[in-house]
DNA sequence: GATTTGTATGAATAAATAACTATATAACCA
DNA sequence: TGGTTATATAGTTATTTATTCATACAAATC
C-alpha cells in the first residue's frame, strides 16, 4: 500500500494481444462491475474507508435494498470485503486496481472532453 | 508512444473522491463501453495495428452487421478513430488509456483466480 | 420469548441492448 | 448507367439487469 504503480506501455500491448478468450470474458464482466453508476458512487465511499450499508445508504442516495444487492454482486466478484460486527457489516475495497482503472478512465474522459471543447471553439472563430 | 505510465496512489484517491456526479456517469458509460467481450476482440484486433471492417471481421467470429455497429458505438465515444479510403474504413485505437485499463483489470483478474485456487487448495488439503 | 435493528433476498417490473435479418448508402469500376 | 464491394443502418427479438416492494434472516436488547 502506498506505493506508486508503473506501466510499460510494450508489455501492455503485449499482454492485450496474448489475452486468451476465457480471460476476455472474465475482463468484461469486471468492466460490466465498473458500468454502473450507483456502484461507482458506492466504491467513491469505500475509497475514503470502509463503510457499514446503512452509512453507504446515507450517502448516497439509493433504497437499502438496492445497496445491498450491488455490494453482494460486488463481494461476490471480489472487488469488496465483507466484515461483520454484530449487527452491522463493513464493507470495503478489495481490490486496488479498480480503483486505478477509474482513475485512468476518468482522466481519459476529461481529456476527450477537453478535445472536443477546442475543437469547437475552433470552429466557432 | 512508446513511454511509461507512472501512477501515485494517494493522487488516485483523491481524484476519485472529488470526482463529481456527472463524471461518475461518463466513467461508467466508459466501462460499459469495455464491458463486452465483442468489444474488448475488436480492441484486441486493434491494439496490433489499424484494420478494416472486414479484417476484423474474419478475425473474430462475428456478423459484419455487428461489428459495424460496436464500431459506430465506440468511435462515437471517442475511443476508436475511423479512416476512410476508399471503399474501405480503417478503424484504430485513439485512446490508449483504454488499453492500460484492460491490463489492469486483466492483471488483477488472474491475480483474483490465483487467490481463489491457492484457497481452494488450502481447503482440499 | 418478544422486539428492535441492520442486512439480505425473492418476486415483479421496466429499461437497456446485443445480435440478427434485411436493406440502404457510398465508392469504385466496366 | 449498371454492377460490385465495403460499410452502415432500420426494425425486431431475446436477454440481461437495475430498481422497487415486501419479506426474511440474524444479532442484539429487553
Amino acid at each position: 500500500m502506498g506505493q506508486n504503480i508503473i506501466i510499460d506501455e510494450e508489455e501492455v500491448k503485449k499482454w492485450n494481444l496474448k489475452m486468451p478468450e476465457e480471460m476476455l470474458t472474465a475482463v468484461a464482466n469486471r468492466f460490466k462491475l465498473l458500468s454502473e453508476p450507483m456502484r461507482l458512487r458506492i466504491l467513491r465511499t469505500l475509497c475514503e474507508r470502509e463503510r457499514t450499508v446503512q452509512e453507504i445508504v446515507n450517502q448516497i442516495n439509493a433504497s437499502q435494498a438496492n445497496v445491498s444487492k450491488h455490494l453482494a454482486l460486488m463481494h461476490d466478484n471480489g472487488i469488496v470485503n465483507r466484515r461483520k460486527e454484530g449487527l452491522k457489516c463493513y464493507y470495503s475495497i478489495a481490490d486496488d486496481s479498480i480503483i486505478f482503472a477509474c482513475y485512468l478512465i476518468s482522466k481519459s474522459v476529461v481529456e476527450n472532453l477537453q478535445d472536443r471543447l477546442s475543437w469547437l471553439q475552433k470552429v466557432e472563430s
